[in-house]
DNA sequence: TTGTCGACTTTTGTATACATAAATATACTT
DNA sequence: AAGTATATTTATGTATACAAAAGTCGACAA
């Protein structure tokens, strides 16, 4: 048993929530998870307050656990933050990023243009970008944050479906962003930073609108 | 019982912590603290895990919990990231803060001058400025984040010395600050919180130079 | 004297048992 | 028939018991 029960329940969950076989407003009971996955409540319990300091669930007091469910607002908010951190993320790998550090970033690139055309590993590799970009901020806090941040998006579903609308798109986005960062042009890298994430949240935004349905009516207001 | 034993237990750890009765690297066994307390363990890991989100404590696999060590890279990463967010809730204060916003902003600029001469109750207020600012922000999540990563501050100890050397300084600083939002100058708002957030770095960089005992030897390469 | 092997002790991870509070359903009264 | 009160059930919060793993101390051998 080389990874502990909770963590193994933590990413049941997570995956049950980012799969959408947990809705949000859905409440997790203790016992019937615990239930479902042949172990106790103790692990469980640990898992539940991970997540919600993912903001995944909320822990209404007493009446244990819900997904959390993301009003419009909140998504705003969420994406008005991701372009503050990652921006500044950006600067940051501009003014101080090492040879390996854009060694990384360029391996993505390239494996991005190689698999153009599967959603799913598109997905996983724009997160990867993501991540390479930050830990080149060199920032442990920063890191962390938008590791945080990006987590709680995980309610809004699976990224394949823009991701294979904007693929090109976000591509062409991405290797902008690692050339400025290349040139140490710490303002064009926030810049360009701060568009890509704007531009995911137009794309975001708009699904979230055509579901329609994704988004309780309380939520909205 | 209103709040719950966790609670309590996080409470006091968290206390201790910024008392400095728990030094950093110091060990945290889990019995021995609910012996202390005179509770069970379950609710103490259940505190530690919120410490350990909030960077007070590291949890060394199989190892038990240890209260932190801010190493010096790790308190400039952390300044310049309370200067990334704290200066984007200025800016957004700026563009978006309501009459009951600046009235409670400016409320604590009133009782910062009645108390200019007493260091605790000066310490409080500039929480609760810098708090009020954030909600004047009004994003949750950027609230989320300053809270978070004021608290893995507390590491470092009181600042009330530092509140008694800089009161008056930080105070015409805080003011400048509520004026720039009051006239929704949202780019000298960011900018003068920025700088305010440079000048406590200083100080408080200042500070742990100065005790060199504060952190360990291996901490600071 | 030093190094290594082994038993012991301590500590965490997990399970389970118990108490308390809330939600629900049922029965009784008006 | 409807509303209220009470009992039952179910959930969480906490305590304790148990198991496995890691560190520690000691003994024995070279």
């Amino acid at each position: 048993m080389t990874e502990s029960l909770a963590e193994r329940a933590y990413g049941a969950l997570c995956a049950a929530i980012a799969e959408g076989e947990l809705t949000p407003g859905q409440r997790i009971g203790e016992t019937t998870f615990a239930a479902q996955l042949g172990i106790s409540r103790t692990p469980i319990r640990e898992a539940l307050q991970r997540l919600a300091r993912d903001g995944l669930v909320t822990l209404d007091a007493r009446n244990g656990a819900k997904v959390a469910e993301l009003s419009l607002e909140a998504i705003q908010e969420l994406y008005d933050l991701r372009e503050i951190l990652e921006g500044s993320a950006a600067r940051f790998a501009a003014l101080g990023a090492t040879a390996n550090d854009l060694q990384r970033l360029n391996a993505i690139l390239i494996k991005e243009t190689e698999h153009g055309d599967d959603p799913a590993a598109l997905a996983k590799l724009n997160k990867l970008f993501h991540q390479a970009l930050c830990e080149a901020a060199n920032n442990r806090y920063l890191s962390s944050a938008v590791a945080t941040f990006s987590t709680t998006l995980l309610l809004l579903g699976p990224t394949t479906l823009a991701a294979k609308l904007r693929a090109g798109e976000s591509q062409a986005e991405h290797r902008a962003i690692v050339e400025a960062i290349g040139e140490g042009d710490a303002e064009r890298a926030e810049s360009l930073m701060r568009a890509h994430i704007r531009r995911a949240r137009e794309i975001r935004i708009a699904m979230v609108l055509e579901e329609g349905l994704g988004i309780s009516p309380t939520s909205i207001a």
